[in-house]
RNA sequence: UGGGGCGUAGCCAAAUGGUAAGGCAGCGGCCUUUGGAGCCGCCAUUUGUAGGUUCGAGUCCUACCGCCCCAACCA
């Protein structure tokens, strides 16, 4: 019987429809699907509403998945993009633009709803207005610190403005005025009037409009107050119809002031607020404020930089936007804070480019062959497979001849157990070549391996021996002719935490991991490589996922490394040789509140 | 010490009173012209703790413990 019961009851609402499965769907899809189903609603309506004072990030990319899948999954149903442009000092239209490229390539699609709470100023205006004729709005004289000293502790009441009994028709005159710019900044705000006792403290008269003398970035000079973000938010999810507004788990105390907002006015429609956790990776961070550390800062080459957990920098660095969706998809949505292992990331990243990527091949750290028995000047094609998963993709021709380069971890002059690569008289192949044996190793005077020195059997042309012998390993080659140089990078974990702690002495400077990239100057490439475009997702084979990085030109190639490969061998290297786990940055716990997150 | 949210494996996460899904990681094996990919198997006698209700509890009740959020004229 009571209030309670009624609100979660949903079935008795139902028109006969019979009760919704929602079995293993998260709580948020739950929810839709019920309200579905209880003829609460006929179709869905989400948003995505960013700040622009920043580029997009991972844990955006969640509520990306989240808002815009859910709409996608019902009929006649749909997600706006609206850019939450309340604050003229912190916002940009570079931002605007930037993080519709983010969604547009993350593959969600807005249709016809862009939209700005800017382009409702005139309406919220309008509802404050009728805030204040119902006396439950009112302007205060306070200063900022003021206003703070009189909101109370968390465990003590605040106590009322001496101007929250001004008649309405003062408040009325004075909110008229502070949009004519007849105050300076500070000098006035609106409040709501509510009950500077409550135990939320959202809920104590909180600030409805601030006066800015800001231009915006879209209303230019028209206005010089601006809404707050909980005055703006509800009743812009109400203008445009929103069912279900999902927002961070931070939100949660804030939503009774979003249902008094919208009880307290007629507007078009009264959506419901749900949040969900957000989305933490490990050795990642989503603080804006701390993001923008980093760039300013230098640790990195800017928002786009591979390590940056930004979207755009998840594009550049080659993550394929699919693999960032089934990463979405495969955390799952719920209430519990989480922090996923990026493991979990780049399992999704391998996952995809897998079936996507060009196989070619390129030798990082090379190291010179030559093939005794090959004639001088002669040279040939081989014809090597594209991708091993994709039938259709064909194969390329390779060249070969004398001299090579094969990766100076391939060879050991004296192997352990399980190495089975190259080593002084060992026969390995040559991948798509040959099948090779090093006869001789050459070495300078400080005894460093400069050179081999193998030879082949003619009989293994593409691979196989005739007469049935194996060989244990396959080792990758360019021919050092044809090769064309290039510059590899490869990437670290941005920080050297899982969780990384920013509030330390030294903040983000001693958080940041100062070997997050590695620059390799001379890796040699096969030459199908000089044709692959910016952005191409490609496999150099045994070695990793890789990409064509923005910083390539015409006479230059500068490769990503988006990925390993799983590399079993490491690990079975590192067992035998009784390696130590890394060792782990030692200054943790103690965290502290961590605020501009979003 | 006020209010709120949350505790299921190393990391995520399902299970709507009926006997603990799935994924990642890890471990073992098979296969392999990438030590890749793929395939097979193993990995919670138990859900923060302690009581209680019930034929039956991760689910309901009580108490306790722990973690997180809230005192911007930010969002």
């Amino acid at each position: 019987m009571s209030a309670d019961e009624n609100k979660t009851n949903h079935e008795g609402a139902s028109g006969g429809e019979g009760e919704a499965n929602t079995s293993g769907l998260d709580f948020v899809r739950t929810i839709v699907t019920e309200d579905l189903a209880s003829g609460k609603h006929d179709h869905v309506v989400t948003r995505f509403p960013p700040e622009p004072n920043g580029y997009l990030h991972v844990g955006h990319a969640k509520a990306i998945c989240l808002d815009f899948g859910i709409a996608a999954e019902h009929a006649d149903s749909r997600c706006h993009l609206r850019f939450d442009d309340t604050n003229p000092s912190t916002e940009e239209t570079e931002y605007v633009e930037g993080i519709q490229d983010d969604i547009s390539w993350l593959g969600f699609d807005w249709g016809e709803h862009l939209h700005f709470t800017s382009d409702y100023f005139h309406q919220l205006y309008g509802y404050a207005v009728t805030l204040i004729e119902k006396g439950k709005a009112f302007v205060d004289d306070q200063s900022a610190d003021e206003i703070r000293a009189n909101q109370g502790s968390l465990t003590e009441p605040g106590t009322e403005s001496p101007f929250r009994t001004r008649t309405i028709a003062e408040n009325l005159d004075l909110f008229t005025k502070m949009k004519a710019g007849e105050f300076d900044d500070g000098a006035k705000v609106l409040r709501a009037k509510i009950d500077m006792a409550a135990p939320v403290v959202a809920m104590r008269d909180p600030i409805l409009y601030r006066i800015q003398k800001k231009t915006h970035h879209r209303t230019g000079d028209a206005w010089c107050i601006y809404p707050m973000y909980d005055f703006a938010h509800c009743l812009s999810d109400a203008i445009e119809g929103i069912t279900h507004s999902l927002c961070t788990l931070e939100f949660v105390d804030h939503r009774p002031l979003y249902d008094w907002i919208l009880d307290e006015l007629e507007t078009p429609a009264h959506p419901q607020q749900i949040e969900f956790a957000r989305l933490n990776v490990s050795h990642m961070i989503t603080s804006k404020r701390a993001l923008r550390r980093v760039v300013e800062d230098g640790h990195v080459m800017g928002w786009d930089d591979p390590r940056m957990p930004t979207i755009v920098a998840m594009r550049r660095r080659g993550y394929p936007p699919q693999a960032i969706r089934d990463f979405c998809s495969a955390v799952g949505v719920a209430k519990r804070e989480s922090l996923i292992e990026l493991a979990n990331l780049e399992f999704h990243v391998r996952q995809v480019l897998n079936k996507v990527a060009m196989r070619r091949m390129a030798v990082l750290r090379p190291l010179k062959v030559v093939i005794e028995n090959y004639p001088e000047g002669e040279e040939e094609l081989l014809d090597a497979v594209n991708s091993p998963e994709d039938p259709d993709a064909g194969t390329r021709p390779v060249p070969f001849s004398r001299e090579l380069y094969i990766e100076r971890d391939d060879f050991m002059e004296d192997p352990p157990k399980k190495f089975f690569r190259l080593a002084p008289g060992r026969e390995v192949r040559l991948r798509y070549a040959y099948f090779v044996t090093c006869t001789e190793v050459v070495k300078d005077a400080a005894g460093e391996v400069v050179e081999l020195r193998c030879t082949y059997d003619p009989a293994t042309r593409g691979g196989n021996a005739p007469d049935g012998r194996k060989v244990k390993g396959t080792i990758h080659w360019v021919s050092a002719k044809h090769a064309i140089a290039a510059e590899v990078r490869h990437y670290e974990t941005l920080f050297v935490d899982e969780e990384p702690n920013l509030d330390g002495d030294g903040g983000v400077f001693d958080a940041v991991n100062s070997e997050s990239l590695e620059v390799i100057n001379k890796a040699q490439l096969e030459p199908a490589l000089g044709e692959a475009a910016v952005g191409e997702y490609l496999q150099l084979e045994r070695t990793g996922y890789y990409c064509v990085d923005t910083d390539s030109s015409a006479d230059r190639v500068v490769l990503n490394r988006t990925a390993t490969l799983r590399d079993t061998w490491a690990k079975t290297a590192k067992k035998s040789a009784g390696n130590p786990p890394k060792a782990k940055n030692p200054n943790k716990k103690n965290k502290k509140k961590k605020k501009d997150s979003e």
